[in-house]
DNA sequence: TGTACATCAGTGAACGCGCGTTCACTGATGTAC
DNA sequence: TGTACATCAGTGAACGCGCGTTCACTGATGTAC
């Protein structure tokens, strides 16, 4: 359809050259840093040049968080299926690929769960990555290698371990004192697979105990989780 | 020493209440739209004062991680002694503690693990207060009450998962689907110490497989993690 | 206890610039005939 | 295959404002004598 596309840019595709250079330096210096006027230059393009593909800055995070998420379901599923057919393995697979997804793609992992496109939980494509994870809990539930019961509470707690883990990565926070992430990502992902099933093969303790001798929830907040409009 | 301290501002603490209004406009709104002068207007003062307490923004953001991470590792380590006097317990109650401080302090939680006060590992009270985690980690293998070998994967198991529940609720992600943290997030410490527990009973699989035949590593990052300066 | 003086912590106004966004324009591409 | 015209995707210049930061100033507080 489009020939050699000249520079590639000038004329070509320059919304996906805009999405890219996005998503490198987001990636790189964090959202905030994210400008269009220097994007445009990036990409050799005049300051106006983005306004005929995205109507401002919000659209097009909006757009990079929409194909990020479409890159992430994608390769949650891949992993999945290419791992061996059974509960633990799988679950195990979507662990890792959540990590390294977001390694790999700081830039789209920050836009995705970042205020705006996360407030009040995940929808559209993330919300299905969501219940990738969710059904492979099921599926380690129901092959007796997770605890039975609810399985929110054990769904939570796999999503809340490579989550942190992501996002500790790509904060910068981990390289420390021995916590190589290279070394130790792939073990995670593993090492909540196999806590789960050491759990069930004991015989389990994933339902709460209803009257808590514990803490009693956290106590009020200084205000109600509500990011940046 | 002060009396009255009149309107309490004006002539009075300026900068903790700089910072306090800080934190909950961040806790609220986000770290980007922290803003000196809606700040310095809010606690009823002209733009110019608060640089007398902070010689720019950034400073002010130091200064609210430092003084989150000295509330942090109080209350980790208050939470912990108060626990009953069992590893085990002890983790879990490392664990509920981490994700109180954020649920009930999200501006400082924001602001101590943004970017530059993160990037390349905790540092100062930061770094102390992984090593309560990681501390815990060790006694409950002293205990049996976690598979022996290296503690880092363990402790960063914990971490992560402590850290990417906090994350998530702070970020607005969590409340769908039966994903209720108020009810779920004193489950998730107990659930890791649940789980190291069941491992260590088990025999343990912490030991990393040296030739895994899974996925090596994730793939050539996009960049390094390089928060923005 | 009062006066002189230094200092501290504000005021109020202004500077300046980074950056999102707009706009009139123009050249290249595609379509009708 | 060529010509007329619409449209699409750029240019280049400007607008405007939010916001960090500076600065000369002033009134209140604390200290020396």
């Amino acid at each position: 359809m489009r020939r050699k596309a000249k520079t590639d840019y000038h004329h070509g595709s320059l919304r996906r050259a805009l999405i890219q250079a996005a998503v490198r330096v987001i990636g790189k210096r964090g959202i905030e840093a994210l400008n269009l006027r220097e994007l445009a230059a990036r990409v050799g393009v005049t300051p106006g040049a983005p306004y005929h593909h995205f109507p401002n800055r919000s659209e097009l995070l909006r757009a990079i968080a929409e194909e990020g998420f479409e890159k992430f379901g994608a390769l949650l599923i891949a992993e999945r299926d290419a791992a061996p057919a059974d509960a633990a393995a799988r679950l195990e697979a979507l662990g890792g690929a959540y990590v390294s997804f977001a390694v790999a793609h700081p830039g789209y992992f920050r836009v995705m769960f970042h205020g705006d496109a996360m407030a009040s939980g995940p929808t559209g494509p993330g919300l299905s990555a969501f219940h990738l994870l969710r059904d492979a809990v099921v599926a380690c539930q129901a092959a007796g290698a997770a605890p039975d019961g609810d399985p929110a509470p054990l769904a939570l707690t796999a999503w809340s371990a490579v989550h942190g883990l992501a996002t500790l990565w790509v904060d910068g926070a981990l390289p420390f004192e021995g916590m190589d992430p290279a070394r130790l990502a792939p073990e995670i992902g593993r090492m909540v697979a196999n806590m789960f099933a050491a759990m069930a093969r004991e015989g389990g303790v994933a339902e709460p105990a209803p009257g808590s001798p514990h803490r009693s929830g956290p106590g009020a907040p200084e205000s109600r989780p509500t990011p940046a409009r």
